[in-house]
DNA sequence: CTTAAGGTCTCTTAATACGAGATTTGCATC
DNA sequence: GATGCAAATCTCGTATTAAGAGACCTTAAG
Protein backbone atom coordinates (compact mmCIF):
# COMPACT_ATOMS: atom_id res chain seq x y z
CA UNK A 1 0.00 0.00 0.00
CA UNK A 2 1.89 3.03 -1.50
CA UNK A 3 1.28 6.69 -0.15
CA UNK A 4 -0.09 9.24 -3.09
CA UNK A 5 2.13 11.67 -3.55
CA UNK A 6 0.06 15.48 -1.34
CA UNK A 7 -1.41 16.99 -4.49
CA UNK A 8 -1.42 20.37 -4.46
CA UNK A 9 -4.68 20.75 -2.16
CA UNK A 10 -3.06 18.74 0.70
CA UNK A 11 0.12 21.21 0.21
CA UNK A 12 -1.98 23.76 0.13
CA UNK A 13 -3.37 23.15 3.49
CA UNK A 14 -0.51 22.00 5.12
CA UNK A 15 0.40 25.77 5.33
CA UNK A 16 -2.05 25.70 8.20
CA UNK A 17 0.32 23.42 10.32
CA UNK A 18 2.88 25.81 10.38
CA UNK A 19 0.92 28.35 12.49
CA UNK A 20 1.93 26.58 16.49
CA UNK A 21 1.46 28.32 19.60
CA UNK A 22 4.98 28.62 19.28
CA UNK A 23 5.43 29.98 15.59
CA UNK A 24 1.79 32.04 15.37
CA UNK A 25 4.02 34.10 12.79
CA UNK A 26 5.53 33.54 9.71
CA UNK A 27 7.00 35.44 6.50
CA UNK A 28 5.86 34.64 2.67
CA UNK A 29 9.42 33.81 2.00
CA UNK A 30 9.56 31.32 5.29
CA UNK A 31 6.55 29.74 4.34
CA UNK A 32 8.33 28.97 0.85
CA UNK A 33 10.91 27.70 1.74
CA UNK A 34 9.39 25.29 4.47
CA UNK A 35 7.04 24.16 1.76
CA UNK A 36 9.53 23.63 -0.69
CA UNK A 37 8.00 26.05 -3.12
CA UNK A 38 8.79 28.56 -5.56
CA UNK A 39 7.87 32.25 -4.59
CA UNK A 40 5.17 32.34 -7.27
CA UNK A 41 3.75 29.11 -5.54
CA UNK A 42 4.01 30.62 -1.89
CA UNK A 43 2.17 33.76 -2.56
CA UNK A 44 -0.36 31.93 -4.58
CA UNK A 45 -1.29 29.56 -1.33
CA UNK A 46 -0.60 32.37 1.01
CA UNK A 47 -3.60 34.82 -1.44
CA UNK A 48 -5.75 31.41 -1.08
CA UNK A 49 -5.74 31.62 2.27
CA UNK A 50 -6.42 34.69 2.94
CA UNK A 51 -9.20 35.02 0.80
CA UNK A 52 -10.98 32.35 2.76
CA UNK A 53 -9.74 33.98 5.94
CA UNK A 54 -7.88 31.43 7.36
CA UNK A 55 -4.63 33.48 6.95
CA UNK A 56 -4.66 37.23 7.62
CA UNK A 57 -1.48 40.03 7.70
CA UNK A 58 0.13 40.55 11.16
CA UNK A 59 2.04 43.82 9.63
CA UNK A 60 6.02 44.00 9.23
CA UNK A 61 5.27 41.26 6.28
CA UNK A 62 4.22 38.65 8.21
CA UNK A 63 1.12 36.66 8.35
CA UNK A 64 -0.84 34.94 11.21
CA UNK A 65 -3.87 32.46 11.90
CA UNK A 66 -7.29 33.95 9.91
CA UNK A 67 -10.18 35.89 11.65
CA UNK A 68 -12.63 32.51 9.76
CA UNK A 69 -10.93 30.34 12.53
CA UNK A 70 -12.87 32.35 15.33
CA UNK A 71 -15.98 33.11 13.37
CA UNK A 72 -16.30 29.50 12.81
CA UNK A 73 -15.48 28.53 15.93
CA UNK A 74 -18.88 30.73 16.98
CA UNK A 75 -20.36 29.17 14.18
CA UNK A 76 -19.99 25.59 15.66
CA UNK A 77 -20.69 26.36 19.06
CA UNK A 78 -24.13 27.85 17.59
CA UNK A 79 -24.95 24.84 15.56
CA UNK A 80 -23.52 21.91 17.44
CA UNK A 81 -25.69 20.24 19.68
CA UNK A 82 -24.10 19.06 22.36
CA UNK A 83 -21.96 22.21 22.33
CA UNK A 84 -25.04 24.12 22.31
CA UNK A 85 -27.08 21.91 24.75
CA UNK A 86 -24.25 21.27 26.93
CA UNK A 87 -23.23 24.44 28.85
CA UNK A 88 -27.03 25.12 30.56
CA UNK A 89 -26.78 21.30 32.11
CA UNK A 90 -23.43 21.70 33.00
CA UNK A 91 -24.15 24.71 34.80
CA UNK A 92 -26.77 23.74 37.24
CA UNK A 93 -24.74 20.28 37.90
CA UNK A 94 -21.78 22.14 39.01
CA UNK A 95 -23.98 24.56 40.79
CA UNK A 96 -25.51 21.78 42.73
CA UNK A 97 -21.50 19.92 43.39
CA UNK A 98 -19.61 22.48 43.94
CA UNK A 99 -17.29 21.43 41.40
CA UNK A 100 -16.07 21.97 37.61
CA UNK A 101 -17.09 20.04 34.58
CA UNK A 102 -15.82 19.20 31.08
CA UNK A 103 -18.01 18.69 27.82
CA UNK A 104 -16.09 16.52 25.07
CA UNK A 105 -16.27 14.54 21.89
CA UNK A 106 -14.80 12.15 19.87
CA UNK A 107 -13.81 13.91 16.54
CA UNK A 108 -11.60 12.37 14.04
CA UNK A 109 -9.20 10.27 16.22
CA UNK A 110 -9.09 12.83 18.82
CA UNK A 111 -10.93 13.70 21.89
CA UNK A 112 -11.71 17.54 22.33
CA UNK A 113 -13.00 19.85 24.99
CA UNK A 114 -16.04 21.26 24.10
CA UNK A 115 -17.15 23.20 27.29
CA UNK A 116 -15.33 23.79 30.49
CA UNK A 117 -17.91 24.73 32.94
CA UNK A 118 -17.55 26.41 36.44
CA UNK A 119 -13.70 27.67 35.53
CA UNK A 120 -11.56 27.60 39.12
CA UNK A 121 -8.63 29.95 38.53
CA UNK A 122 -6.39 26.73 39.41
CA UNK A 123 -8.15 24.58 36.09
CA UNK A 124 -8.75 27.85 33.79
CA UNK A 125 -6.70 28.04 30.39
CA UNK A 126 -5.71 24.46 30.60
CA UNK A 127 -8.85 22.40 30.01
CA UNK A 128 -10.69 25.63 27.93
CA UNK A 129 -12.71 24.57 24.85
CA UNK A 130 -10.38 23.54 21.77
CA UNK A 131 -7.99 21.94 23.79
CA UNK A 132 -7.08 18.04 22.81
CA UNK A 133 -6.51 15.17 24.86
CA UNK A 134 -4.38 12.51 24.79
CA UNK A 135 -6.79 9.44 23.13
CA UNK A 136 -5.87 7.00 25.94
CA UNK A 137 -5.46 8.96 28.95
CA UNK A 138 -7.59 11.07 31.32
CA UNK A 139 -11.09 10.37 31.87
CA UNK A 140 -12.82 12.07 29.20
CA UNK A 141 -11.18 10.13 26.55
CA UNK A 142 -11.64 7.01 28.55
CA UNK A 143 -15.47 7.96 28.91
CA UNK A 144 -16.16 7.54 25.55
CA UNK A 145 -13.72 5.24 24.18
CA UNK A 146 -15.02 2.37 26.47
CA UNK A 147 -18.50 3.04 24.30
CA UNK A 148 -17.07 2.93 21.51
CA UNK A 149 -18.30 0.11 18.74
CA UNK A 150 -16.41 -2.58 18.60
CA UNK A 151 -14.80 -2.03 14.89
CA UNK A 152 -13.79 1.58 15.78
CA UNK A 153 -11.47 -0.16 18.78
CA UNK A 154 -10.52 -2.75 16.33
CA UNK A 155 -9.02 -0.34 14.58
CA UNK A 156 -7.35 2.03 17.30
CA UNK A 157 -5.82 -1.22 18.16
CA UNK A 158 -4.06 -1.57 15.04
CA UNK A 159 -2.99 1.76 14.82
CA UNK A 160 -2.23 2.64 18.06
CA UNK A 161 -0.95 -0.63 19.84
CA UNK A 162 2.07 1.17 21.41
CA UNK A 163 0.41 4.32 23.10
CA UNK A 164 -2.18 1.84 24.46
CA UNK A 165 0.45 -0.08 26.21
CA UNK A 166 2.13 2.73 27.17
CA UNK A 167 -1.31 3.87 28.80
CA UNK A 168 -1.68 0.92 30.41
CA UNK A 169 -4.50 0.04 28.64
CA UNK A 170 -3.93 -3.89 27.58
CA UNK A 171 -0.94 -5.47 25.58
CA UNK A 172 -2.98 -6.97 22.60
CA UNK A 173 -6.72 -6.65 21.49
CA UNK A 174 -8.42 -9.43 24.12
CA UNK A 175 -6.85 -7.41 27.26
CA UNK A 176 -7.88 -3.91 25.78
CA UNK A 177 -11.29 -4.93 25.20
CA UNK A 178 -11.65 -6.58 28.19
CA UNK A 179 -10.52 -3.63 29.83
CA UNK A 180 -12.67 -1.36 28.21
CA UNK A 181 -15.67 -3.82 29.01
CA UNK A 182 -15.03 -3.14 32.86
CA UNK A 183 -15.20 0.57 32.52
CA UNK A 184 -18.42 -0.02 30.59
CA UNK A 185 -19.84 -2.03 33.11
CA UNK A 186 -18.77 0.21 35.86
CA UNK A 187 -21.09 3.09 34.15
CA UNK A 188 -18.45 5.64 34.69
CA UNK A 189 -14.39 5.98 34.73
CA UNK A 190 -12.58 7.18 37.50
CA UNK A 191 -9.12 8.65 36.59
CA UNK A 192 -6.23 10.01 39.11
CA UNK A 193 -4.34 12.67 37.72
CA UNK A 194 -3.90 11.22 34.90
CA UNK A 195 -3.47 14.24 32.89
CA UNK A 196 -2.95 16.96 35.71
CA UNK A 197 -1.28 15.72 38.82
CA UNK A 198 -3.28 17.50 41.37
CA UNK A 199 -7.35 16.70 39.96
CA UNK A 200 -8.97 13.93 39.71
CA UNK A 201 -11.95 13.12 37.46
CA UNK A 202 -15.28 11.06 36.98
CA UNK A 203 -16.20 10.77 32.99
CA UNK A 204 -19.71 9.27 31.90
CA UNK A 205 -20.23 8.93 28.41
CA UNK A 206 -22.92 10.96 26.48
CA UNK A 207 -25.09 8.21 24.62
CA UNK A 208 -27.87 8.12 21.63
CA UNK A 209 -30.71 6.09 22.14
CA UNK A 210 -28.86 3.56 20.02
CA UNK A 211 -26.18 3.24 22.30
CA UNK A 212 -23.86 5.33 20.07
CA UNK A 213 -21.37 7.84 21.67
CA UNK A 214 -21.77 11.16 21.45
CA UNK A 215 -19.44 12.25 23.78
CA UNK A 216 -17.87 12.81 27.87
CA UNK A 217 -19.34 14.74 30.60
CA UNK A 218 -16.49 14.73 33.37
CA UNK A 219 -16.39 16.42 36.65
CA UNK A 220 -13.49 17.60 37.76
CA UNK A 221 -12.05 17.70 41.55
CA UNK A 222 -8.53 18.26 43.45
CA UNK A 223 -7.18 15.02 44.25
CA UNK A 224 -7.64 13.72 47.17
CA UNK A 225 -9.72 11.05 49.74
CA UNK A 226 -13.57 11.04 48.78
CA UNK A 227 -15.75 9.51 51.04
CA UNK A 228 -17.91 6.07 49.40
CA UNK A 229 -21.02 8.73 49.76
CA UNK A 230 -20.02 11.59 48.06
CA UNK A 231 -18.25 10.25 45.35
CA UNK A 232 -21.66 7.79 44.39
CA UNK A 233 -23.59 11.26 44.50
CA UNK A 234 -20.94 13.15 42.00
CA UNK A 235 -21.43 9.91 39.97
CA UNK A 236 -25.19 9.99 40.14
CA UNK A 237 -25.08 13.72 39.21
CA UNK A 238 -22.97 13.46 36.79
CA UNK A 239 -24.67 10.52 34.64
CA UNK A 240 -28.17 12.33 35.35
CA UNK A 241 -26.64 15.66 33.44
CA UNK A 242 -25.00 13.25 30.86
CA UNK A 243 -28.63 11.86 30.02
CA UNK A 244 -29.91 14.97 30.66
CA UNK A 245 -27.81 16.40 27.83
CA UNK A 246 -28.38 13.71 25.59
CA UNK A 247 -31.87 13.61 25.66
CA UNK A 248 -31.98 17.49 24.76
CA UNK A 249 -29.31 16.91 21.98
CA UNK A 250 -31.73 13.85 20.54
CA UNK A 251 -34.71 16.00 20.67
CA UNK A 252 -33.41 19.11 19.23
CA UNK A 253 -33.02 16.81 15.99
CA UNK B 1 -9.57 44.34 -15.58
CA UNK B 2 -11.01 40.91 -15.62
CA UNK B 3 -11.32 38.25 -12.79
CA UNK B 4 -9.31 35.34 -13.02
CA UNK B 5 -10.84 32.45 -12.84
CA UNK B 6 -11.34 30.20 -9.60
CA UNK B 7 -7.98 28.16 -9.42
CA UNK B 8 -9.04 24.31 -7.45
CA UNK B 9 -7.31 25.87 -4.71
CA UNK B 10 -9.57 28.71 -4.56
CA UNK B 11 -12.69 26.23 -5.74
CA UNK B 12 -11.41 23.54 -2.07
CA UNK B 13 -11.67 26.77 0.20
CA UNK B 14 -15.00 27.25 -0.75
CA UNK B 15 -16.37 24.31 0.29
CA UNK B 16 -15.92 25.81 3.37
CA UNK B 17 -17.94 28.78 2.77
CA UNK B 18 -21.36 26.23 2.36
CA UNK B 19 -21.21 25.55 6.25
CA UNK B 20 -23.97 28.34 7.96
CA UNK B 21 -25.66 28.07 10.85
CA UNK B 22 -28.60 27.64 8.68
CA UNK B 23 -27.35 25.12 6.92
CA UNK B 24 -24.69 22.96 9.04
CA UNK B 25 -24.60 19.85 7.80
CA UNK B 26 -23.96 18.55 4.40
CA UNK B 27 -24.19 15.32 2.09
CA UNK B 28 -21.33 14.67 -0.31
CA UNK B 29 -23.31 14.78 -3.16
CA UNK B 30 -25.15 17.63 -2.21
CA UNK B 31 -21.46 19.63 -1.72
CA UNK B 32 -20.35 18.09 -5.56
CA UNK B 33 -23.44 19.50 -6.81
CA UNK B 34 -23.14 22.88 -5.63
CA UNK B 35 -19.67 23.01 -6.63
CA UNK B 36 -20.22 21.84 -10.01
CA UNK B 37 -17.86 19.39 -9.71
CA UNK B 38 -17.42 15.59 -10.62
CA UNK B 39 -18.40 12.86 -8.36
CA UNK B 40 -14.94 11.94 -7.85
CA UNK B 41 -13.47 15.18 -7.43
CA UNK B 42 -16.22 15.80 -4.63
CA UNK B 43 -14.46 12.83 -2.44
CA UNK B 44 -11.23 14.81 -3.70
CA UNK B 45 -12.30 17.63 -2.12
CA UNK B 46 -13.87 16.44 0.88
CA UNK B 47 -11.17 13.94 2.07
CA UNK B 48 -8.30 16.95 1.63
CA UNK B 49 -10.46 18.81 4.14
CA UNK B 50 -10.85 16.04 6.04
CA UNK B 51 -7.02 15.47 6.52
CA UNK B 52 -6.65 18.92 7.56
CA UNK B 53 -9.41 18.39 10.05
CA UNK B 54 -11.44 21.58 8.36
CA UNK B 55 -14.33 18.76 7.97
CA UNK B 56 -15.79 15.84 9.86
CA UNK B 57 -18.14 13.17 9.29
CA UNK B 58 -21.80 13.53 11.35
CA UNK B 59 -23.07 10.73 10.85
CA UNK B 60 -25.70 9.73 8.37
CA UNK B 61 -23.26 10.33 5.47
CA UNK B 62 -22.93 13.92 6.29
CA UNK B 63 -20.32 16.39 7.03
CA UNK B 64 -20.01 18.98 9.32
CA UNK B 65 -17.08 21.60 9.96
CA UNK B 66 -13.71 19.97 11.52
CA UNK B 67 -12.65 20.29 15.27
CA UNK B 68 -9.58 22.05 13.87
CA UNK B 69 -11.58 25.23 13.90
CA UNK B 70 -12.11 25.04 17.50
CA UNK B 71 -8.76 24.04 17.98
CA UNK B 72 -7.21 26.95 16.15
CA UNK B 73 -9.64 29.57 18.00
CA UNK B 74 -8.09 28.68 21.04
CA UNK B 75 -4.38 28.73 19.54
CA UNK B 76 -5.46 32.26 17.96
CA UNK B 77 -6.97 33.15 21.86
CA UNK B 78 -3.42 32.25 23.15
CA UNK B 79 -1.29 33.63 20.98
CA UNK B 80 -2.67 36.63 19.41
CA UNK B 81 -1.61 39.38 22.24
CA UNK B 82 -5.16 41.31 22.40
CA UNK B 83 -7.23 37.94 22.48
CA UNK B 84 -4.55 37.28 25.29
CA UNK B 85 -3.84 40.63 27.41
CA UNK B 86 -7.70 41.99 27.18
CA UNK B 87 -9.82 40.06 29.43
CA UNK B 88 -7.94 40.23 32.65
CA UNK B 89 -7.90 44.18 31.92
CA UNK B 90 -11.54 43.72 31.49
CA UNK B 91 -12.32 41.39 34.17
CA UNK B 92 -11.18 44.44 36.57
CA UNK B 93 -12.82 47.66 34.63
CA UNK B 94 -16.36 45.51 34.81
CA UNK B 95 -15.75 45.04 38.07
CA UNK B 96 -15.14 48.66 38.61
CA UNK B 97 -18.16 49.78 36.31
CA UNK B 98 -20.94 46.51 37.41
CA UNK B 99 -21.40 46.53 33.33
CA UNK B 100 -20.85 44.59 30.52
CA UNK B 101 -17.57 45.16 27.31
CA UNK B 102 -16.32 44.24 23.97
CA UNK B 103 -13.31 43.90 22.71
CA UNK B 104 -12.44 43.99 18.90
CA UNK B 105 -10.33 43.79 16.44
CA UNK B 106 -10.06 44.96 12.62
CA UNK B 107 -9.69 42.13 10.81
CA UNK B 108 -9.56 41.71 6.78
CA UNK B 109 -11.97 44.28 5.80
CA UNK B 110 -14.49 43.27 9.40
CA UNK B 111 -14.85 44.30 12.66
CA UNK B 112 -15.05 40.87 15.00
CA UNK B 113 -15.58 40.94 18.70
CA UNK B 114 -12.74 38.76 19.96
CA UNK B 115 -13.67 38.54 23.87
CA UNK B 116 -16.98 39.59 26.13
CA UNK B 117 -16.53 40.29 29.39
CA UNK B 118 -19.74 40.42 32.34
CA UNK B 119 -21.93 38.45 30.57
CA UNK B 120 -25.46 39.50 31.81
CA UNK B 121 -27.95 37.05 30.57
CA UNK B 122 -29.68 39.51 28.39
CA UNK B 123 -26.34 40.03 26.27
CA UNK B 124 -25.28 36.65 26.06
CA UNK B 125 -25.07 34.57 23.07
CA UNK B 126 -25.38 37.70 20.80
CA UNK B 127 -22.16 39.58 21.03
CA UNK B 128 -19.88 36.58 22.02
CA UNK B 129 -15.96 36.15 20.57
CA UNK B 130 -16.35 35.34 16.81
CA UNK B 131 -19.62 37.33 15.95
CA UNK B 132 -19.20 39.04 13.38
CA UNK B 133 -19.88 43.54 13.52
CA UNK B 134 -20.80 45.74 10.37
CA UNK B 135 -18.04 47.82 9.81
CA UNK B 136 -20.07 51.36 9.89
CA UNK B 137 -22.58 50.73 12.36
CA UNK B 138 -22.22 50.37 16.66
CA UNK B 139 -19.34 51.37 18.84
CA UNK B 140 -17.00 48.97 18.62
CA UNK B 141 -16.81 49.60 14.85
CA UNK B 142 -16.55 53.58 14.88
CA UNK B 143 -13.74 53.69 17.92
CA UNK B 144 -11.96 52.00 14.88
CA UNK B 145 -12.89 53.45 12.08
CA UNK B 146 -12.46 56.57 13.34
CA UNK B 147 -8.84 56.21 13.73
CA UNK B 148 -7.90 54.06 10.56
CA UNK B 149 -5.49 56.01 8.55
CA UNK B 150 -6.52 57.98 5.90
CA UNK B 151 -5.75 55.53 3.22
CA UNK B 152 -7.83 52.84 4.27
CA UNK B 153 -10.45 55.21 4.76
CA UNK B 154 -10.51 56.21 1.35
CA UNK B 155 -10.82 52.68 -0.09
CA UNK B 156 -13.47 52.18 2.25
CA UNK B 157 -15.15 54.98 0.63
CA UNK B 158 -14.55 54.15 -2.96
CA UNK B 159 -15.81 50.56 -1.90
CA UNK B 160 -18.50 50.81 0.54
CA UNK B 161 -20.00 54.57 -0.32
CA UNK B 162 -23.85 53.08 0.07
CA UNK B 163 -23.23 51.19 3.21
CA UNK B 164 -21.57 54.57 4.69
CA UNK B 165 -24.37 56.63 3.47
CA UNK B 166 -26.65 53.90 4.82
CA UNK B 167 -24.83 54.10 8.03
CA UNK B 168 -25.36 58.11 8.54
CA UNK B 169 -21.47 58.39 8.44
CA UNK B 170 -21.43 61.08 5.15
CA UNK B 171 -22.64 60.89 1.02
CA UNK B 172 -19.17 61.58 0.24
CA UNK B 173 -15.06 61.37 1.19
CA UNK B 174 -15.35 65.08 2.66
CA UNK B 175 -18.07 64.44 4.90
CA UNK B 176 -17.08 60.96 5.87
CA UNK B 177 -13.66 62.30 6.80
CA UNK B 178 -15.10 65.41 8.53
CA UNK B 179 -17.18 62.84 10.36
CA UNK B 180 -14.62 60.33 11.68
CA UNK B 181 -12.69 63.26 12.84
CA UNK B 182 -15.13 64.52 15.12
CA UNK B 183 -15.23 61.36 16.79
CA UNK B 184 -11.03 61.07 16.50
CA UNK B 185 -11.32 64.57 18.45
CA UNK B 186 -13.87 63.39 21.29
CA UNK B 187 -11.49 59.68 21.82
CA UNK B 188 -14.79 57.81 22.24
CA UNK B 189 -17.99 57.22 20.40
CA UNK B 190 -21.21 56.59 22.22
CA UNK B 191 -23.70 54.74 20.22
CA UNK B 192 -26.92 54.22 21.25
CA UNK B 193 -29.25 51.66 20.16
CA UNK B 194 -27.22 50.80 16.86
CA UNK B 195 -26.54 47.24 17.19
CA UNK B 196 -29.39 45.92 19.71
CA UNK B 197 -32.08 48.19 20.30
CA UNK B 198 -31.74 48.14 24.48
CA UNK B 199 -28.14 48.68 24.57
CA UNK B 200 -25.86 51.70 24.67
CA UNK B 201 -22.22 51.33 24.10
CA UNK B 202 -19.20 53.30 24.69
CA UNK B 203 -16.55 52.73 22.45
CA UNK B 204 -13.14 53.40 22.71
CA UNK B 205 -9.71 52.63 20.41
CA UNK B 206 -6.86 50.77 21.77
CA UNK B 207 -3.79 52.18 20.01
CA UNK B 208 -0.38 51.41 19.91
CA UNK B 209 2.44 54.09 20.28
CA UNK B 210 2.64 55.14 16.86
CA UNK B 211 -1.05 55.59 16.82
CA UNK B 212 -2.22 52.68 15.02
CA UNK B 213 -5.48 51.14 15.69
CA UNK B 214 -5.21 47.79 16.91
CA UNK B 215 -8.75 47.22 18.15
CA UNK B 216 -11.73 49.03 20.29
CA UNK B 217 -12.83 48.73 23.72
CA UNK B 218 -16.50 49.03 24.52
CA UNK B 219 -18.17 49.25 27.30
CA UNK B 220 -22.10 48.39 27.23
CA UNK B 221 -24.68 49.69 29.22
CA UNK B 222 -28.78 49.25 29.19
CA UNK B 223 -30.18 52.24 26.77
CA UNK B 224 -31.07 54.71 29.28
CA UNK B 225 -30.74 58.11 30.86
CA UNK B 226 -27.63 58.68 32.24
CA UNK B 227 -25.90 61.50 34.10
CA UNK B 228 -23.19 63.49 32.90
CA UNK B 229 -20.95 62.76 35.91
CA UNK B 230 -21.31 58.83 35.61
CA UNK B 231 -20.79 58.94 31.55
CA UNK B 232 -17.61 60.51 32.18
CA UNK B 233 -16.41 58.22 34.78
CA UNK B 234 -17.44 55.22 32.10
CA UNK B 235 -15.27 56.81 29.66
CA UNK B 236 -12.84 57.76 31.95
CA UNK B 237 -12.74 53.96 32.91
CA UNK B 238 -12.97 52.49 29.38
CA UNK B 239 -10.09 54.77 28.17
CA UNK B 240 -7.58 53.64 31.18
CA UNK B 241 -8.60 49.87 30.25
CA UNK B 242 -7.67 50.43 26.79
CA UNK B 243 -4.43 52.02 27.17
CA UNK B 244 -3.31 49.01 29.56
CA UNK B 245 -4.20 46.77 27.04
CA UNK B 246 -2.25 48.49 24.95
CA UNK B 247 0.54 48.82 27.01
CA UNK B 248 0.91 45.37 27.82
CA UNK B 249 0.16 44.02 24.01
CA UNK B 250 3.23 46.52 22.83
CA UNK B 251 5.58 45.20 25.71
CA UNK B 252 4.66 41.36 25.67
CA UNK B 253 6.67 42.13 22.19
C1' DC C 1 18.08 59.03 -7.75
C1' DT C 2 19.32 54.24 -6.14
C1' DT C 3 18.63 50.24 -3.52
C1' DA C 4 16.10 46.78 -1.41
C1' DA C 5 12.20 43.96 -0.09
C1' DG C 6 7.46 42.63 -0.45
C1' DG C 7 4.32 41.32 -3.64
C1' DT C 8 2.37 40.59 -8.48
C1' DC C 9 2.39 39.30 -13.24
C1' DT C 10 3.63 36.73 -17.72
C1' DC C 11 4.67 32.79 -20.18
C1' DT C 12 5.81 28.10 -21.08
C1' DT C 13 5.83 23.45 -19.88
C1' DA C 14 5.57 19.57 -17.15
C1' DA C 15 2.62 17.92 -13.86
C1' DT C 16 -1.72 16.73 -12.21
C1' DA C 17 -6.64 17.70 -11.36
C1' DC C 18 -10.52 16.27 -13.68
C1' DG C 19 -14.50 13.25 -15.26
C1' DA C 20 -16.45 8.69 -16.37
C1' DG C 21 -17.16 4.63 -14.75
C1' DA C 22 -15.51 0.34 -12.44
C1' DT C 23 -14.55 -1.27 -7.80
C1' DT C 24 -14.45 -1.70 -3.01
C1' DT C 25 -16.10 -0.79 1.63
C1' DG C 26 -19.41 -0.43 5.21
C1' DC C 27 -23.58 -1.66 7.00
C1' DA C 28 -27.95 -3.25 7.44
C1' DT C 29 -31.32 -7.10 6.46
C1' DC C 30 -32.52 -11.42 5.41
C1' DG D 1 -23.00 -16.01 6.16
C1' DA D 2 -25.12 -14.41 2.04
C1' DT D 3 -27.48 -10.39 -0.25
C1' DG D 4 -28.37 -5.84 -1.42
C1' DC D 5 -27.62 -1.03 -1.34
C1' DA D 6 -25.41 3.33 -0.93
C1' DA D 7 -21.29 5.61 0.31
C1' DA D 8 -16.73 6.16 -0.71
C1' DT D 9 -12.47 5.02 -3.29
C1' DC D 10 -9.74 3.78 -7.11
C1' DT D 11 -8.14 3.55 -12.24
C1' DC D 12 -6.80 5.78 -16.21
C1' DG D 13 -6.29 8.81 -20.20
C1' DT D 14 -6.58 13.54 -21.35
C1' DA D 15 -7.15 18.27 -21.11
C1' DT D 16 -6.40 21.65 -17.82
C1' DT D 17 -3.69 24.22 -15.10
C1' DA D 18 -0.45 24.63 -11.23
C1' DA D 19 4.33 25.44 -10.90
C1' DG D 20 8.70 27.66 -11.78
C1' DA D 21 11.72 31.25 -13.69
C1' DG D 22 12.30 35.63 -13.87
C1' DA D 23 10.57 40.17 -15.18
C1' DC D 24 8.04 43.78 -13.23
C1' DC D 25 5.50 46.87 -10.07
C1' DT D 26 5.28 49.43 -5.48
C1' DT D 27 6.63 51.28 -1.35
C1' DA D 28 9.87 52.84 1.87
C1' DA D 29 14.45 54.09 3.15
C1' DG D 30 19.03 55.93 2.24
Amino acid sequence: MSTAPPSSLDRLLRVIDLFTPEQAQWTADRIGEVMGVSRATQYRYIKALMNAGLLAPAGESRYRLGPRFVVLDRQIRLSDPLSHHGPPVMQRACAELGSAQLLCTYFAEEVLCIHQERVEPRIRSSMERGRPFPLFRGSPSRAILAWLPESRLRNLMLLHAHEIREAGLGDNWIDFRQKLKAIRSQGHYMGLGEIDPELMGIGVPILRPGGEVEGSLTTIMPLRRVSDAELARVIRVTRAAASEIAELVVSGE
